[in-house]
DNA sequence: TCGTATGATTGTGG
DNA sequence: CCACAATCATACGA
């Protein structure tokens, strides 16, 4: 046990300052006064010296004359982490345990969405790419936005790759940098494995924070980029002339009653390859600027109307006179879902219209009234 | 390059 | 929520 006892005093010597232990440094020893003197006045030295050092210049010096080749040091150290694990560490542990953050989940299953995380170019292009397919129709005009867009989201791919590549390299320099430190000073403090443990998970946290981080501006990123790519608004592509025409279609042979049921909507969608809020756009648009046309032309109809009736003293006026007052909004003039008649009311208005040079729309003059009629004839027999 | 066509959005009313 | 009306922003043809 004196060896033990030596330790402790050490221990105690260096740590506490305290002047009454050092003595026993040598003690049992036999040696001349002086000399004993001369020794103690050197440790004193140390000790003095050992105060205004850093603590890797001390432990130079000390650790390996000293603790670090006793034998019973690892006994030590044991029980001194045994105790720290009790007191300390069992109460951090007990917090640690924590359900995965919901906001990084948001934020990996957008990532994985956009294709930008999860597996290699096949799944991401191509979720990207029926992204944009759904906005535009899948026209094939459209390819070459998507290939921009591709090619941005590669870009945002690629840089979030390879940052996320570089957070984990320096994560795992970081912590083994550490870990070793603390194995090194394991060997002149006691540290439990459990707490080594502890520091890793500590900062593989802090880089999980600064990866959230990486991923949230990533996220950013792509929003910014699909708002820019799939604002319609911004880059409007005019359907395909199947697609108009299948909408003219239903349009025409519904005109009193331009109003496409779900179903109805659902099936122009599929057969147009358009999202059925497109459909309901293009009706609501179609709607109002036939209107428009019809009482445009009306209004001019009227103007020139009066001018002949002026002119032939009341006897002209119905030559005009489009679809008539009373035909309705949408001058069902035959009262039914009759296309060829409504077209032979649209043929009335360009008519009128080409005669009068007024606004002229797409129903009115770029499509033409005939395709309609044969389509419709062919349909009706 | 300009004017028109056209798809989408916004504001309003029922 | 839907229809309508006005408006925006872009596409497109002459």
């Amino acid at each position: 046990m004196e060896d033990g006892q030596r330790m402790y005093s050490q221990q105690g010597g260096l740590t506490n300052m305290s002047g009454n232990v050092l003595p026993q440094y040598n003690m049992g020893q036999d040696e001349p006064s002086d000399q004993r003197k001369q020794e103690i006045g050197d440790i004193l030295q140390q000790i003095m010296t050992i105060t205004d050092q850093s603590l890797d210049e001390a432990q130079a010096r000390c650790r390996k004359h000293t603790l670090n080749c006793h034998r019973m040091k690892p006994a030590l150290f044991s029980v001194l982490c045994e105790i720290k694990e009790k007191t300390v560490l069992s109460i951090r542990n007990s917090q640690e345990e924590e359900p995965p953050d919901p906001q990084l989940m948001r934020l990996d299953n957008m990532l994985i969405a956009e294709g930008v995380a999860g597996p290699e170019k096949g799944g991401g292009s191509s979720a990207a790419a029926n992204a944009t397919a759904a906005a535009s129709g899948g026209q094939p005009d459209s390819a070459i936005e998507h290939s921009d867009y591709r090619a941005k989201l590669a870009q945002i791919r690629q840089i979030y790759h390879t940052e996320l590549e570089k957070y984990e390299q320096a994560c795992n320099e970081f912590t083994t940098h550490v870990v070793n430190l603390l194995r090194e000073q394991s060997r002149t403090r006691p540290i439990a494995p459990k707490e080594i443990e502890r520091m890793v998970t500590i900062i593989r946290k802090k880089f999980a924070a600064i990866e959230m981080q990486l991923k949230q501006s990533t996220c950013e990123a792509v929003m910014i980029l699909r708002s820019r790519f799939l604002d319609a608004r911004r880059k409007r592509r005019n359907f395909s002339k199947q697609a108009t025409e299948l909408l003219n279609e239903y349009f025409y042979s519904h005109l009193s009653n331009p109003y496409p049921s779900e179903e109805a909507k659902e099936e122009l969608a599929r057969k147009c390859g358009i999202t059925v809020s497109q459909v309901s756009n293009w009706f609501g648009n179609k709607r109002i600027r036939y209107k428009k046309n019809i009482t445009k032309a009306q209004e001019e109809a009227n103007v020139y109307a009066a001018k002949s009736a002026a002119a032939h003293e009341g006897q002209g006026a119905a030559g005009y006179n489009v679809g008539g007052g009373q035909a309705g909004m949408y001058m069902n003039l035959n009262g039914g879902d009759n296309y060829q008649s409504s077209d032979n009311s649209v043929n009335a208005l360009r008519h009128v219209i080409s005669q009068s040079g007024g606004y002229s729309s797409d129903s009115m003059h770029s499509t033409p009234a005939s395709m309609y009629e044969q389509h419709m004839n062919q349909q009706l027999q």
